[in-house]
DNA sequence: TAGGGTGGTTGACATATATCAATATTGTAA
DNA sequence: TTACAATATTGATATATGTCAACCACCCTA
């Protein structure tokens, strides 16, 4: 199946850590059966419950992937970056996707079968090393968030959202904030009111500015310590 | 290297789901190099941390997976059952645990040594779905945890572990309960004295039957409903 | 320039849940 | 059996956090 896209997976510059072993032809083959789309913020690129047939490739923008509980209540559960291949569990429990992904900013994503992850799987010994500790990493930050959670009172859960922002997201003390206080209300598992709140402290002790939508961690071994022991 | 354990990885009746398809020498090859091990409630099988260079079958006995938080406050993910291999993102990752096992009765294991595991994920392309399969449930239990823990009030949090321990652990509305108080507080995130209270009610209502040691469910589409929108 | 909508902010108040302290129960070693 | 430790239970109280309601500030469109 051909495709007018621009770039190719031979050559592309973001290309998934995991797909670094694969040869030209296999590249090739991935570009021809790809299938690239665009989405303006807040777009669903896909949805809990739907069927899993496809995993994401993050080109460009930056998406959330979500829960929705019920009451419309959701539960964010991280953000992807360029570079990022999404492949929820459900490819190989019940081929259900468990969480939903929209576009928190103009995004670039590529559609690839699942069938040719888990036919790579099969065929592709490094590649199935590569992918399962990418899954790996994403189960161990499911725990470490779990613990958080639990344990963490609201200031150290926000302080963790906003390292996670810096040090995983945008790799900068100073970012722009994609997120609404209602985001990372449902990033921390709290009410807006609350997130509102904790930001102002934080601001009126010198430890952020939050410029909007400018956001800067002025005091970061401060933060830190309120996100290890908040 | 000998083992003189009674039963074999060959003829092993509670063989974990991701060795069938090896064959009798690879069978063989494990057994030999497999260690035994026996602990009694309360002790540890291995501790967050500590280096995750062996993978551990459950032949026999339960064991409880916790994480260890600041103040001694713990969170217990999940009780291991026999048949099951407790295997750490770990091995993935940094080569650490980042959980700790403790029986939680007579509890016979077998250490595997993770190299074992890692080198048939190479050679071996339907292990490695296989794994990868027992993965993904994991990380999905995982994911639903987190919107339980974050969403339900306490009545659906202290539900949910009964019915998990009815529906997974012991496959009977009947059964001995091997968790105390505490136990179940560190599995719902909250303290013991709100787990008795919960758990009165429930007796109150006649929902359950909370002998000690033995816990029977007793109106369980009532427990189902507490736990689905509790 | 007005107007309406969205998201952010603030304060007052309600409540779920933790904490503390006392007592009861159970299991266990002597 | 007694005595002791561990665990379970109960009640009183404190507190973190959510909810509700009002208001504000900004951006877009007409």
């Amino acid at each position: 199946m051909a495709n007018n896209n621009l770039c190719s997976c031979v050559d592309c510059v973001v290309r998934w850590r995991c797909f670094n072993g694969l040869d030209k032809d296999q590249l090739s083959f991935l570009n021809d059966n790809r299938f690239e789309a665009k989405f303006k913020p807040g777009e669903n690129i896909f949805k809990q419950g739907s069927p899993a047939s496809n995993a994401v490739f993050l080109a460009q923008g930056l998406a959330k992937l979500y829960m929705e509980g019920q009451g419309n209540k959701n539960f964010l559960l991280s953000i992807a970056k360029p570079g990022e291949m999404i492949i929820g569990p459900g490819i190989y429990t019940n081929s259900k996707h468990i969480f939903s992904v929209t576009a928190l900013n103009d995004v670039k994503a590529c559609f690839i079968d699942a069938r040719f992850i888990k036919d790579l799987v099969k065929a592709n010994s490094n590649f199935a090393e590569a992918f399962l500790t990418d899954v790996s990493y994403g189960a161990q930050r499911y725990i470490y968030k779990l613990l958080s959670m639990t344990q963490k009172k609201m200031p150290g859960r926000v302080a963790e959202i906003l390292l996670y922002l810096a040090d995983k997201i945008f790799e900068s003390d100073k970012f722009t904030m994609i997120l609404s206080r209602q985001e990372l209300a449902e990033m921390s598992g709290m009410a807006k009111e609350s997130v509102v709140r904790i930001l102002k402290d934080f601001a009126d002790e010198g430890i952020i500015s939050s410029g909007c939508p400018q956001f800067e961690i002025l005091k970061k071994d401060k933060l830190i310590m309120i996100c290890e022991n908040g």
